[in-house]
DNA sequence: TTGAAAGCGCTACCAG
DNA sequence: CTGGTAGCGCTTTCAA
């Protein structure tokens, strides 16, 4: 009690003093109720503006028992998907008079874990979950919560929870069958730890289509942390397995952007003697070099649907507890071509470090 | 009041009651503070957890009149420069047990307003303001709100406001005299529309730079929003008004990615043709081709100091109120090179669009 | 159209 | 070591 009593009255009550009022009228007006006679009004604002009074938010929460702040998880905020999934939800948001708070986890559980007792403490409204890091536990933590949850890609349906997902096997099938088409038969595929957990499905499906398409072709398998420097470092690893892929598939774009400058340090040209291939579609795969063959997943749309399932409104369809599926789609440019039919990639090497071809 | 009384006892005094004790027990528990009898304790944490309790932090920051919460205020998270500011800032508060709440501004002064204003709500306990969009009566606002200010680079220190910035003179200079001794003659320089305004030290610099070293050199100013698309725009203005540059000046590396990728549509070399120069050495800079020439900024250190001077600490060495000055380096890689006499642009857009050349 | 006052959930002071 | 309780600043009945 008694803090500092009342050094700074900058709060309803030193308003509603200077504006000779009761603080119930000053909170009218701040919130805009039209009840309040105008020349009153005037004085209130008037006397807050005088004060720079700024209302405390934790305050008004706190009485109002709800809040117009939406949390959102993100497990790696520079991958621009995710990102750009971020900024159309906060997007959404704003156009209806929400607040978004973001917590970035890094990929990292522990992270995870106190962001979401942050949310949950702060008592969002509404909560989006674009992680990849999500035990049953937490997901029970969720639950119980009760507020209202949309998972994209991980997650399943609940009372309380919605799942956004993108047919990622239908993209991943479309990958494998036009560089199937090209003559690609020794192809690997690049991601990053969390898609080595048994929810990546385009790990799985790249397996079962290429095992389906082509029963003879090879494929491999590589990982490293997600990002650019992480997909140099899966790319090197790659090669230097003595696997010699004639495609390599990455998981994302941004990895993808990572494996061409391997390539290009190595000497191994794109798509001349090796086909790569991105997912995503960020606005960066057009702007590398070679631009990159990719599959287009819609982040605004999901964005959008997000904010819709995670806020009541009549208007809008929403499915709560229930699953939406995206679909993606095929976009071709110049990182991908025939497959070569020679060892293309150890030739290469090997005049690039100089030895005899 | 009375709203739905206790519908959800999920309070203090719900865990308060269930383990039989007083809620001042209870906070003195969830506060660890070592006081209370251990018997008592696990009662308690019984009880919270079965309730599957979790504290309100709003109640709490109303409270304790005070909060571990930074602010921080980006003009463009999606540009990794921003980005990794904002990481290093949050890292920094993590391990110091302080959280942070980001507000991207797009480089928008409603947005900025109206993100201050939630800032100030929220009673955070500093605030990092990395835009450049600030006016002087926003200044006006920050400084009357008592809260502890950094600003990046905008900004004159005052009494709860400190400045961090980057000698962007130092840095402009260095590229100039480097392209300069490369034989170059011609050069652009490419910005964003914030650097247009009176605070931008690069642009004024390059155009002193310039003129000091090459009193008969050429220069010309050209600019577009922020980002990939931005510097690709921007690349094709500068080339269709028909100055012809040997070399490209960019205001940061991520529109120099944009204009890099202008230029190759155009069928223009780099460095062959022209060179390029980016900003700042993001990690994308390295992974782009070719490589970007760019100069250094050190994001991590400057996160690391914003926090530094945003909470108190009597081991490290604040300096509020006052001015602090980052050394930018300059990092040769391969979209430099020396100038080309003839008049490389033309002749290539020329054979680029079918025309004799 | 306005005021009085009861909370919202938590912390921290004062007693015991 | 524990309990009682007065606020923190705001919203929202209920009455006037």
């Amino acid at each position: 009690m008694a803090q500092a009593k009342n050094a700074d009255l900058r709060n309803l009550d030193g308003v509603a003093k200077r504006a000779g009022v009761s603080t119930a009228t000053v909170s009218r007006v701040l919130n805009n109720q039209n009840v309040v006679k105008n020349s009153t009004r005037a004085r209130v604002l008037k006397a807050a503006e005088e004060l720079k009074y700024h209302p405390n938010l934790h305050a008004r929460s706190l009485a109002r028992g709800k809040s117009r702040t939406l949390g959102i998880l993100v497990s790696n905020m520079e991958n621009p998907f995710f990102f750009d999934i971020y900024r159309a939800l906060e997007s959404a948001a704003h156009a209806r008079g929400y607040e978004v708070v973001v917590a970035n986890t890094d990929y990292s559980s522990e992270q995870l874990v106190s962001s979401v007792r942050l949310m949950i403490g702060w008592r969002v409204a509404g909560l989006a979950a674009i992680v990849s890091e999500m035990d049953s536990h937490l997901m029970q933590v969720l639950t119980d919560s009760k507020i209202p949850i949309v998972f994209y890609d991980v997650g399943t349906p609940q009372k309380n929870i919605t799942n956004v997902r993108v047919d990622y096997r239908k993209g991943m099938k479309k990958i494998v069958e036009y560089l199937h088409s090209l003559g690609h038969t020794r192809m690997a595929f690049l991601g990053h730890h969390s898609t080595l957990g048994p929810i990546s499905e385009r790990r799985k499906t790249f397996l079962e289509t290429v095992a389906r398409l082509a029963p003879n072709a090879e494929a491999q398998i590589v990982a490293a942390a997600d990002g650019l420097e992480g997909g140099r470092q899966a790319a090197r690893e790659l090669l230097s397995s003595g696997f010699q892929p004639t495609a390599i598939l990455c998981v994302n774009d941004f990895m993808a952007v990572g494996v061409l400058r391997h390539l290009r340090d190595q000497g191994i040209r794109v798509p001349d003697d090796v086909s790569v291939t991105g997912f995503d579609n960020i606005r960066l795969a057009e702007f590398c070099s070679p631009a990159l063959t990719t599959v287009h997943i819609p982040r605004e749309r999901i964005g959008q649907t997000i904010f819709g399932n995670l806020v009541p409104d009549k208007a809008s369809d929403r499915l709560i507890g229930q699953e939406i599926l995206v679909d993606p789609e095929l976009v071709v440019r110049e990182s991908t071509g025939v497959a070569r039919q020679t060892q293309a990639i150890e030739s290469r090497q090997r005049s690039a470090s100089g030895l005899p071809v």
